[in-house]
DNA sequence: GATTTCACCGATAGTACTATCGGTGAAAAT
DNA sequence: ATTTTCACCGATAGTACTATCGGTGAAATC
């Protein structure tokens, strides 16, 4: 505005307009709805202007999909750190579900983002995204682990992963009905989900042993 | 092949080659991918010819939501019928989610479909999806209010609704686990299933009573 | 057996998008 | 002060798809 910005200063911005214009875009109207176009349009320059930032179509979404992957890493970091701090098992368990749906509502379009590419085919953040939820799981099984149940044989260390399967969907579905509006309290998402947890956690207790 | 088909008998087998090529590909490619040009060389016929049995395509999409939906509705009504036919409680509990699970596996692009639908905002099953996966979290809620899981006042309510859309997303995740052949054993899946549902539902038990 | 109907065909106009090209002016380098 | 660089622009060739049109032959009707 009033201070005119360096040349590289200036590409830097336009660059960074159009990774904003493009993920907006594609939490509202979806990869079908990515264009060159729109982006150019939204980010208030020239359709072939875009090909000054990005090589192709192909980049950008590279490009996104390392964008939204640093930023779900930053939030997983601060998720996993705050859960470790927690006084006693009871919260720490309690927190490991508290604190990831805090991290979906901070950035909701990515996780509109994630599990929309998950069952698409067309996407180009189908692997990305699979990839997330598998990283996201076995990160889940081994804090369950961590709090006392031990998976000793194959059965267990399956059903383990089952279980932080299920209840990973189940956070999301409720983290999702959250930002829809029908359940306006993030602590009482916080609690079933706790509860659904030590339910099925109750058939490992059952054979190997754990916490209170 | 041997006995030639009356004009409206070959154009009938025409109009399902074209729903079941289109359905195929919906799965494969997904909405993107689905285009008058595939799916007239999948059904084999010219391009054009698909004019003479969908006005265009917004038709054809409709009417593959209501095949869809009809087949759904089908599997559904089923899955009902047995679950009341089990003898006592717990085996009606764990057939809440033996059924549904066994339904997603025959038809399972269905649920790919609609998993996808759900969550895409360009998509033309959008609104269908979501209210398909509304109507089922209703009937499962009932389902848990008719095992004596009674929601006396609006907390429990909005909590059984809760447990339901968690327990349904747990559903199909692990569902899509079996499908991708990570999870062999269907039984147990429903027994995970099962687990986390009685888990989440000492939540109502312990305020307003439940069975054993 | 003559006429009509119509499912299907090839050709094509229209639309939306991608990606490239040469030109322009202001910042940067000399 | 002059030259070079380059972010951005408008124009456009190329691609993929939608939807329409007139033509054709075999089934249906008379």
């Amino acid at each position: 505005m009033s201070t005119s910005l360096s040349r590289s200063e200036a590409k830097d911005l336009t660059r960074r307009k159009l990774i904003r214009a493009a993920l907006a875009i594609l939490d509202e109207e979806g990869e079908a709805g990515l264009t060159t176009v729109k982006i150019a349009k939204a980010a208030g320059i020239a359709q072939s202007s875009f090909y000054v930032h990005f090589k192709d179509m192909r980049h950008l979404l590279r490009v996104l999909a390392e964008e939204g992957g640093e930023r779900l890493r930053g939030s997983m970091r601060e998720a996993r750190r705050r859960a470790r701090e927690s006084p006693d098992d009871l919260e720490r368990h309690r927190d490991t579900f508290r604190i990831p749906l805090e991290a979906i509502c901070r950035h909701p379009e990515l996780l509109r983002i994630q599990l929309r590419a998950r069952h698409d085919p067309s996407s180009s953040f189908r692997d990305f995204a699979t990839q997330k939820a598998a990283a996201y799981r076995e990160h889940h099984a081994a804090d369950l682990a961590a709090l006392g149940y031990t998976a000793d044989d194959e059965r267990d260390r399956r059903r383990l992963e089952m279980i932080a399967e299920a209840v990973d969907a189940a956070t999301n579905a409720l983290a999702m009905g959250h930002l829809e509006g029908r359940y306006p309290d993030l602590e009482e998402c916080a609690d079933i989900l706790t509860a659904l947890s030590r339910g099925a956690l109750r058939l490992l207790r059952s054979t190997s042993g754990g916490p209170a």
